[in-house]
DNA sequence: GTGGTCTAGACCACA
DNA sequence: GTGGTCTAGACCACG
């Protein structure tokens, strides 16, 4: 799987599909913990996109604890450390997996259509990893 | 169910949270086709929100086929008709769905957690209805 | 050709429609000068419309000069008479055709396509009687 | 060719008439995908109209897929794609056309008129491009 | 009464 | 600089 899903006229800030590209990537185990990200001027360059805007996001992925950046050395995938208590994670999970329910709903998805492409998605996706891993 | 979920300082835009609502609402039953929302002026005074607020959400409701506004008459939710193609609507279902399990992944839930919650979640929705009820 | 097609969520205006439909019938022949159309009250129970709604099409109908209302016996189609002057009228013409090519453009519709349906539709309107018929 | 034609006591909604000056001006060529359009504020200034009012027909050019607006970028012209069905999209042109004609009779424009302007008009509108332009 | 349009002006988010 | 959101308030069009 590719790691950068960027497409600026997609109505999605580019710096956001840039933090969900990361997030994607280490949620997947495509970036593994303690993987060096390219460089902001570097991955400007490759995308395309303004460098301002790659370092807004490279910032928002360290605020969210995605990331660790160390001066001189580059930026890294972090050590997973869960910050916030079960019920508020879950109530989050809920109110955003509620919203992309609705949608397919409204995109006129079937019901064994979304437990397919759900069930699909889930393999893709390395839970229970992360705080062990290097 | 409650319909209205919103929390101006969420960070979510307050007229994106009542689009929302009301799709939750259409797509898990708890309004159903020829329904009639509250006017935009009552609405408004319910949630304490500016008019136009509302009255985008209700243009955007529109615009998505999700409701159809009648001068004089007031917003009614719409038939539901598909307009969107097959693979067109997986792919964008399958972006947002990715997005949600990233987040999940990174919020520290573990797989069986997710899974229980998608059953549960996806329990309360309606997938094939829309097209005969009244 | 059916005379009322009347459809209140359509967006246009209900009582556009009405105006619309007798303006269609009176050009394709399907209402002749000097037919009576029906009563408000008729029409109103007819297309489950309020009357209210139906009285105002009437109006806008008699002072395009469509139609000729005469008290206690009903509401005619009126001899056509034309006020506009040419350069006017083709620039009205002009105008409202330029939309509904843009429109056709965005619809994806070929220019073969277009051709054919306006042929085909031009043969259903009468453009040259009127003034001699009863 | 100009591009806008805005008549504030036209009777059609300002809003609306810019969203038709830029259809037409992308369906005539006048504008090519990938171009810009002015700025909400620059357009404002030069139409001498409320800055809002531009920003919802931009939003409404967007909504039916014409343009693409991307924050601290600019609005452009958008690739076009087709999503309506070919029935639905000559059912919807037809009806526009019908209106067109009706109106044309009760104007009293002769039918070789007709003809005429609109072969003239058809002219000027690319409608086999979109797909493949810069 | 309903929704729709337009203006004016503040403030935010993004590149 | 760009577009987007929200408020406040006036006025219009429709049923």
């Amino acid at each position: 799987m590719v790691i950068w899903r960027v497409d600026p006229p997609d109505g999605e800030p580019v710096f956001a599909q840039i933090v969900h590209s990361v997030k994607r990537a280490v949620a997947t185990g495509r970036l593994k913990i303690g993987d060096r990200l390219p460089s902001v001027r570097e991955l400007a360059r490759e995308l395309v996109i303004n460098p301002n805007t790659i370092a807004k996001a490279f910032r928002a992925l360290e605020a969210e604890g995605v990331t660790v950046s160390r001066r001189g050395a580059g930026t890294f995938v972090a050590e997973r450390r869960v910050v916030v208590r079960a019920d508020e994670r879950r109530r989050r999970f809920r109110a955003a997996l509620e919203s992309v329910l609705a949608d397919a709903v409204h995109l006129g998805l079937s019901e064994p259509e979304v437990r397919k492409l759900f069930d699909a998605a889930l393999k893709r996706f390395r839970f229970d990893e992360g705080k062990r891993e290097k």
